[in-house]
DNA sequence: CAATAATGTAACAAATTGTAACGAAAGGAA
DNA sequence: TTCCTTTCGTTACAATTTGTTACATTATTG
């Protein structure tokens, strides 16, 4: 299968080189200039890989590198310049999995990017988890139910990561809501109970008998699905 | 909600690196080179894991495994140079939940950590008494009598619990009020009352011959059921 | 035994949650 | 652009849970 990359760089022409280049050894490449818009393609789409220059406009690449931890598993190699980095321990520094010093062979690139995949494939297997007939995929951000997938939305998905996360955990409306939204909640948003409502319908989770999220009145809700 | 690990490893910066590597994946970490003072710091603090390097001055890994699970259940990953195999299996032995050879692929122990964490939260996943007829289990927040799931309420399950946990104790309305709702008790409020008699219902308890929940009359109440 | 205090619980009131319905905002396609 | 679709917040109202009250019942005291 052709795998997804996503390549965010300021330099246009180079990315239209790259995305040529990278196109003969079957890798499907889409390009972004600016990290905010590539931090928004994410949200809509499957990604394999990320390539991300640390010398871009607005947000640097580092910035840009914990964002995307913040919220996706992605791998990511980083393009930097020769000289800023000396030792392998760089991929620490920058949480990236790998990186390019510039300018590079593009041959280079690829044997960099097929190497990291393919350690990627021997991780990708441990970030499935089953409760019961649900089943998430958190490196495709997907989940299914008795093996057909689900039509789950971006917040949704993003709640059911955070009830798995902390099952057997009661948390709070704030806390969901600083989670999926960055931001404070305040007693009279029921934005938090209608979200709960949309993902209950679409695993079919009855709140009077619940077999995954249960309602803790009073406080918020706790997922109890145990864990296979 | 973001997990909380303890680092402990003499090389001060392979520490400073990882703290933020692992930043960028949610996970917070706290760092220490010294075994003595790793433990110290579990008394005071909330660990979901410990990473922790064989290869430490004064205490060796080991000897620091050993401690930490006189006293903790904490899931341990240890770090190592060695690669041999009796290192790998004196460590599982000893209680380690998983290794990792040095040199390692941060993206790796990214993985392990991951993998260790949802294995805990399964194993946390099991908690269940039985109380005659009646069994509980605590990390589904669900009770059932003669096999049959009750339908219990947020507060009436509190309760139950509260019970279970005090079995053949007095509670007196004080404690329970204290304890389910936060607040203090003042003698006109009947809502314990109230409480205890809607449990009673559904756990089919008769006050007048009850098999789980006697009243100490001018006290409180006591939850009789011998845990077998 | 009566008198009193404490408990049991039905019935109602208040607080909290469930969710359908509407609409604004954002993205995609023509 | 314009139109359509999807997503998500808001609102309104129904349903559920919990608190309060009233009165019946039970235990204790003398």
């Amino acid at each position: 299968m052709q795998k997804q990359l996503l390549l965010i760089d300021d330099d246009s022409k180079l990315n239209h080189l790259l995305t040529d280049y990278l196109g003969k050894f079957n890798f499907q490449v889409h390009a972004e200039t600016h990290p905010q818009q590539g931090l928004e393609y994410l949200d809509s789409h499957t990604v394999d890989l990320i390539i991300l220059d640390i010398m871009l406009p607005e947000m640097d690449g580092f910035e840009a590198c914990r964002r995307i931890r913040q919220r996706y598993s992605t791998p990511v190699i980083m393009l930097t310049a020769r000289g800023e980095v000396t030792d392998r321990i760089v991929g620490l520094e920058i949480g990236a999995d790998d990186y390019m010093p510039k300018p590079f062979e593009p041959r280079e690139l690829v044997a960099r990017i097929q190497t990291v995949l393919r350690r990627e494939n021997r991780l990708a297997a441990t970030d499935i988890q089953n409760f019961g007939a649900l089943q998430i995929d958190f490196h495709k951000h997907s989940a299914s139910l008795n093996g057909r997938e689900l039509d789950l939305t971006s917040a949704e998905f993003e709640l059911l990561t955070l009830f798995a996360n902390n099952a057997s955990k009661v948390l709070n409306r704030d806390q969901i809501m600083d989670t999926i939204r960055g931001i404070e909640w305040d007693a009279f948003n029921r934005s938090v109970d209608v979200l709960v409502s949309r993902l209950r319908q679409k695993i079919q989770d009855d709140p009077k008998h619940p077999q995954f999220i249960k309602t803790i009145w009073g406080s918020g809700y706790m997922f109890i699905g145990g864990a296979e």
